[in-house]
DNA sequence: GATGATAACTAGTCGCTGACAAGATCCCGG
DNA sequence: CCGGGATCTTGTCAGCGACTAGTTATCATC
């Protein structure tokens, strides 16, 4: 525990805490392993005793993200259950976690087979679909809602219906295609407006969408 | 022109061209200048005198995307004029140019403020927003389009009124997610199925989205 | 309370990278 | 034909990730 002595006693948060504060600073491209170490007050190659590689560090940081975004996903459909908050939760999920969110779905960067990497992605798709069947803005109250759906697909047996997982899918495909231009800064005025604000207003434009 | 000469003749092209082979193969962040240098047989300094940087030729392969971008939503617009079928323009870019687009939404890649890339991305904005008005499933004729619009920001003069933006910004942050998650392999499946099938039948679930 | 296995960390090295400096070669207008 | 600018080369630097080998602390077991 003691920082003095010869063993950091919780390098390993350490690194991760730190991990995440430098990619928030200036982006993931140009996060260096010995930084951290330096940070930590390590020696260089001490990381590397944690997770075996820069890709395990974000492996680690990744699953992180997920699990928190599952945790919000939770919180949000328990506390304000309609469609339009659910995206904005993600995209506050999305700000207030900068770093994870970077580096979640850069599948090149991480080792992308990870089981503990995974279950946690699974486990956020699943928070997300558990949103889609219990709102009361029912976007599967539909006149598509009673017809057959198409058969399962064989081999694996589906947890969810597929048509529960298309709207999902659908809803995510927004929430995260406005969180991402946001945050590259590719949206017009992306500086002057705040982000929520903006987020209810495009979303809310999915009325007009739906031809 | 010969490439035995001292000269290269169209280095630069030549160079543009490797690196998107390069990100293509094994990503953007795995990309070496050094190795487009190898690549096109010049010495490891020669991409220095065309693009300053590294940021530099990405910056050129960003303009290069979005200005493609741009060919491909007008030339959509005019061939098939359905809301759906931009955003699945939108994917075939995305997966016709993979180079490209990993790059032209990282900012922290290239030159943000070069005025080429700038003028490249709002040309490519105006194109999407263009395919929004002209539309025979018109997503703006509906209850909200003869509502008066909210007043324009003040100072910049506005090319597109605020709603058509919005209702852009909203097709757009859609086709974008979509494309994006595909890529990045977060969903399920998506090794197994064809993505524009999928998109097809994903971004279709936008009327059960619209409560 | 000594011991020994093991976990946690350090120190040194390698090839690679991007950036920079200085010099060589080529091309083209005068 | 010649001089200046564009193009390209060679050499060098510090920083990086990965690897190896050695050092120190921890802790269960006797």
């Amino acid at each position: 525990m003691s920082r003095s002595s010869y063993h950091h006693g919780d390098l390993r948060r350490a690194l991760l805490k730190a991990a995440a504060e430098a990619i928030t600073e200036s982006g993931v491209n140009s996060l260096s392993m010995r930084d951290l170490a330096r940070r930590a007050g390590v020696s260089h190659a001490a990381p590397t005793h944690h997770f075996v590689d820069k890709a395990g560090l974000l492996t680690a940081l990744a699953t992180d993200g997920f699990e928190q975004l599952s945790k919000a996903l939770a919180t949000s459909r328990l506390a304000s259950n309609s469609l339009l908050e659910l995206g904005v939760t993600y995209l506050r999920f999305a700000l207030a976690n900068r770093a994870q969110f970077e580096v979640m779905f850069r599948t090149d960067l991480y080792h992308a087979e990870d089981p503990d990497l995974l279950a946690a992605r699974r486990q956020a798709a699943d928070a997300l679909y558990a949103g889609m069947t219990d709102l009361p803005d029912a976007p599967l109250a539909g006149p598509d809602a009673q017809s057959p759906a198409r058969p399962a697909k064989e081999g694996t047996a589906e947890l969810v219906p597929d048509e529960v997982r298309e709207v999902g899918l659908a809803a995510w495909s927004m929430a995260h295609g406005f969180a991402t231009l946001w945050l590259s800064g590719a949206f017009p005025d992306s500086a002057h407006e705040d982000p929520v604000e903006a987020a209810r207003i495009i979303l809310g434009r999915v009325r007009q969408l739906a031809a």
